[in-house]
Formats: structure tokens, sequence, C-alpha cells
DNA sequence: CTGAAAGCGCTTACAG
DNA sequence: CTGAAAGCGCTTACAG
């Protein structure tokens, strides 16, 4: 065999060549571009053309279009529900338009980030999603490439230096409140909370929205009732079975539904029931909660509709229209599971 | 703002231009085609492409090299954990050679399948790795790119027209088997099997290899033991509730792990304990095991693994290399968790 | 309504 | 060691 794919695959020249036209007028009835050319020599171009399989090459189209019907997203891991809610978002919403996405996954390490934004800017994607947590390593070339009038629109990423950059991001100060008011609706008074990393933004902000509605409510704010688990599940077992140890309470809010099933693997573990000890619920969007027993409750963030919205922003720009906002903010919504029920008077 | 992205790339024509030698100079260092320059020109050559920001033009290389540098993998979802094995072990593999995959999710359809095949294969992408599940609609025109010499490598798909083309899968009555021996090594003797959709090679597979099992060790067959829940969540609930009503067992084996997790929860909905009074074992590969409580038992295909040997077979095709083999079978492996304890004496 | 021609940015024999 | 030139397959003014 010769090295490389073989030069067989049927061009526009010879649809040209079989059916006696310039290759010019070949081009226009594949664009469809209409009004340019007789009826007869449309159908008969069409016939040859569906007759020898012909499919235009996209490289070829690129390379005068400036347009590659490509677009490169950037994520942490596609093991994470949210992500893959985003892709197939992305992945549907673009199929309109004939726009490929192109997955690429961070694994959180930055030199592997750069080189994918890199290696994706030039000619090969007409624009680029960034959704991989904060690390602000790349944040200036980021920039750079989008002041440069490169199509880019950054999702649930935070740092002022991105001011610039359209970006879509999830109300995670209205998602750690809304876990409160309804833990509150159902009387619960001493609600537990676990926290993600130190450093991730998104959930500090769920934080703040647990503290600011522990205020609304006019509950005490108990650091002794908040612990982290760095979004990881085996450290939210441990650091759940401490607080249980530790504390009484009726209800945990755990910042991401992962550290969510390892709480309640903990109250379980330790003969608590989920909810007649224990309400429970998570902040995110997992497939894990429907599927967990009991079905978890939670304040889930709507990753296909995120992932369209970024999508719509993308294509304009990528149409070279404006945006009408630089920022955009999804709302959470609850999903009412089995894991939280009314708690018991007096608690 | 003008329409499309402005052509505002540094080009090799730019380098050229700046460095005072000719384009096809530059070229061949960016390449690095050695020993066919000074040293001199080479680091001069570097330096200002270097701080011109230069990166090159996939789509024009692509076009005459005829390589893209992508490959397309077609699978049915992405939020099923096998396949999200699989992408992250091929996207890993292809690293090393700056190949990069795109995604392309059938989500079941037919026609979307179709449109995939038919729109990557010419220029787009130099290979695809398909690993959809059966539906033999598209076989002829899989067959047809592949005998045109088309890279293409199939993954976990079943159907004798494939024969031709290089195909990569799971042991699947292996894996049967070894759920049964597992067990019965455990002491269990009355096993049921919950089936996947009829018309799912792999699943009549694996039930292929539960009777292979319960033969091997002498057990009786029974239908009654036998149920089915087409690979999903909420008909396994409802098929395991009525085999609990119907018959006794000690230990449950389901074709998939989805299943597998539905199949618990009727266990916990009917207060009966797991493994205590049911020990269970899932056939697949899956985050829930993991995260479930009980930690599930599992006979898992290694996705990972099974990528990389389909990226592998899918490089050598690509160099125009020819393949050793035209069939590979992957062995599954026993993942312990805490769902499978021996069965008390007498049962 | 149609064609000849330039050009997208690159690679690669060929010649020197 | 280096350059001029052809060509990858297509689109798109321009002219007719």
């Amino acid at each position: 065999m010769e090295k490389g794919r073989q030069r067989g695959n049927v061009t526009i020249k010879d649809i040209a060549c079989a059916s006696g036209v310039s290759i010019a007028t070949v081009s226009r009835v594949m664009n469809n571009i209409s009004g340019r050319c007789s009826a007869e020599t449309e159908v008969k171009i069409r016939q040859i053309a569906e007759k020898m399989g012909y499919v235009p090459n996209v490289m070829a189209r690129s390379l005068v279009t400036q347009r590659s019907g490509l677009v490169a997203v950037l994520i942490p891991d596609i093991h994470y529900y949210y992500y893959q809610e985003l892709y197939a978002g992305l992945e549907d919403y673009f199929k309109q338009y004939d726009i490929r996405p192109i997955l690429c996954t961070t694994l959180q390490n930055m030199e592997r980030e750069r080189q994918y934004i890199q290696s994706m800017s030039n000619g090969l994607v007409d624009g680029m999603i960034i959704a991989t947590l904060n690390g602000p390593e790349n944040n200036e070339e980021i920039l750079k490439l989008a002041e440069k009038g490169f199509p880019i629109v950054t999702l649930e990423r935070y740092g002022s230096d991105l001011d610039n950059c359209c970006n879509v991001r999830g109300d995670n100060v209205m998602a750690g409140e809304m876990a409160v008011d309804y833990l509150y609706e159902n009387g619960h008074r001493r609600i537990a909370f676990i926290c993600g990393p130190d450093d991730a933004k998104n959930s500090s902000l769920r934080y703040n929205g647990y503290i600011k509605g522990l205020e609304k409510h006019g509950l005490d704010f108990d650091t002794e009732l908040v612990t982290g688990a760095d979004y990881q599940f085996e450290k939210s077992v441990t650091a759940t079975e401490k607080l249980l140890r530790k504390k009484e309470f009726t209800a945990l809010i755990a910042a991401n539904d992962l550290m969510c099933v390892g709480a309640c693997n903990a109250i379980k573990a330790m003969k608590k029931l989920i909810p007649g000890d224990v309400s429970v619920i998570g902040l995110d969007n997992t497939a894990y909660m429907e599927v967990y027993h009991p079905i978890l409750t939670s304040i889930s963030f709507p990753g296909i509709k995120m992932g369209i919205r970024a999508g719509k922003c993308l294509k304009r720009l990528i149409d070279g229209k404006s945006l009408k906002q630089s920022e955009y903010i999804i709302a959470p919504a609850l999903k009412t599971g089995e894991s939280v029920q009314a708690a018991i008077k007096g608690n």
C-alpha cells in the first residue's frame, strides 16, 4: 500500500468534465447559489454529482472561505454529566448550521489547555468555547485571541481579566440560596454545607448563596456545620462522617453532586436514613441524581441550555455580529427527588 | 464588523519576507526537515516565526498532504461511561501523533450516523472509528468506504457484512461466564440474569456466557430466572421487582451496569439487603459502580484499553500499513466491589 | 446564465 | 543548502 490516503475522491473537476460545464458552474450548483444557472444544467449537474458520489472537500473549501465549519469545545473532563449535557446541547445546536464541534478535554492540565487553544486557533476552527475550570494561566492568551477578533465564548470561567470576552455562566449564588430556601420551607433550621475546592470560584459563590439564604431566613451561621471536600467523592465521605459525629443537623447541602453522593453514602454507613434523619440536596446536574437510591433532590444547572446559549453567542461572533450582552447568567432549577422531607418539629 | 474571520493570521509568506528567504525554506524549517538548510538560517527563521506568533494553517497543509490530522469517532451517546473511557483513551493515544478526534454522537439515529459517515469521509478526517451500536443500515456504506481504502475501524459492532473491516470488541461471552464463575465460587447456585435488548448482539453474547457458565458448573438453567430490561434503568427496576416476587435466588447478574443499579434499587425497595440477601454483579464499565452504595462488583470492559487498541489499528491504516489481525478481542476484568458475598449454606 | 483566472496557505519534486 | 513553480480542491470577483 502506498503511504497516505489515495487521491481517489471525486472532485468538482470530475463533475465538470462529466457534465461538460466549467468547475465554476458546478461549484455554484453545489452551493445552491440560485438564479445563477439554468434549471436544466442544474438538474444535470446534480444527477451526475449524485451518481459519482461527490462529496465536497471540506479542506479546500475552508481554505478559500476561511471557514472550516469546525469549532473547538474545551472542557475539563467528559466524565462529568454537566459537560456531557453541555456538549450534547452544542452538538445539536450547531448541527443545523453544519458546524461540528471538536471536543478537547484539558484534564485540568493548563499546558494541555494552552496547546489546544494555540493549535486550534489558526485555520482549524472558526471559534472556540472554553468551558474549563479556573486557572488564570491561559487567560492572557484567550484575551489576546478574542481581541484579535477570533470568536471565543467562555463558559463558567471566571477572572476579571476576561471581562472583554463573552461569558456564559450559571447563577451559582442563586443555587446556594435556592437550596436553603427549599430546606427552610421544609422546616429545616440546622443545615450543613460541603464546599468544593477553595480556588473554585463557582464553589465559593454557591457557598455565598448558602450564607445569603441563612441570613434571609434569620438562621444562625455556624462554621462547624461547614466542611470542604474538593468536589471529590472520597473526601466527601470522610468529611461527612466527621460532621455527623461532631454536630447535629437535619439537612445537608453539597456544592456538587459527586460530593452529595459521597455524603449520602456516609450517612447510610452510619445507619441514618435519607431523608428520615438527614435531608440532602446537591448543587449541580448529574445523572447520579436520578439513579441513586433514594433519588436525590438537587438544584441543577441546565447544561444543555447553557450549551445552546454559548453556541448562539459563538455563532453570532463567527458571523461577525456583535453580542447584545457580554455576560449571560443562567438560572438553576430545583429538581425534586426523594432526598428531602419535612423536618420533624422541634429540630 | 466584516463577515467571516479576518485574514489576519501570519503566514509562511510573512515569515519568508521577514527573514529574506523563500517560502520553501520556511516550510522546510517549520516541518523539521533537517539537513536541508544551514543552522544559522534555521535559527533565524525559528526566531522570527516565534516572534511573529506563527501557527501553521492546518487547512492549507491538509489540502496538499491529504492529511487533516483529524479522525472521526462515532459513538451512540457520550453519557455512557464506557464511551467516555473509549474517547479518553483515543484522545490520549492520538495526542502523541497530533491527531485530533472529532466526537460524533449518533444518538442511535441511523440517519444521523449516515450523515456523519458521509460528511466526514471526504477530506475532513483521515480515518474513522465507528463504535455505534448495531443497526446494519449503514454497514454497506461503511464497507464501501473501507474497501475504497478509507481507514475505518469498527468497535463493538457486529454483522458479518463487516467481516472485511477491522473490528475491536470485548469478549462478551467471557464476561457472562466470569460472572457466573465468581458467583459460583462464592457458593451461589440460583443465579438470575437480566438481559439487554433482544437485538443487541453484545447482550445476547453475555447471555450465552451466562448459560455457558451455568453448564460448566452443572447448574440448572431456569428460564424463570431470566428477564429483560432493554439496557434501561426504569425497566430494570420493574423487571427485578417481578423476579423477586416470582422466584427465589441468591444472586443476580445484569447485562449492563445501568440495569444493575436499577435492580439494586428494586432489591433495596423490597427491604432486602445487598449482598446479604442478594449478591449482585454487573457486566459493563461505569462510574456508578464506584459511587453506588454498596460499591458494585462488576465484570468490566476496559474502555480506555479498547480505545487505544482501536486507535493503534486506525493509525496503522492511516499510515498505509496492513493489520496483523482483522479482529481484536479484548478480555474483560473482574472489579471487586461490595455487592457479592458468600452464599449462606443451604441456598 | 456561464467560463477563465486568481488565489486561499501550504508542500514538494525539480533544478541549481 | 536554497528558490521558482506547480498544484492540492475549492470559491469568487470579473468579464462576457
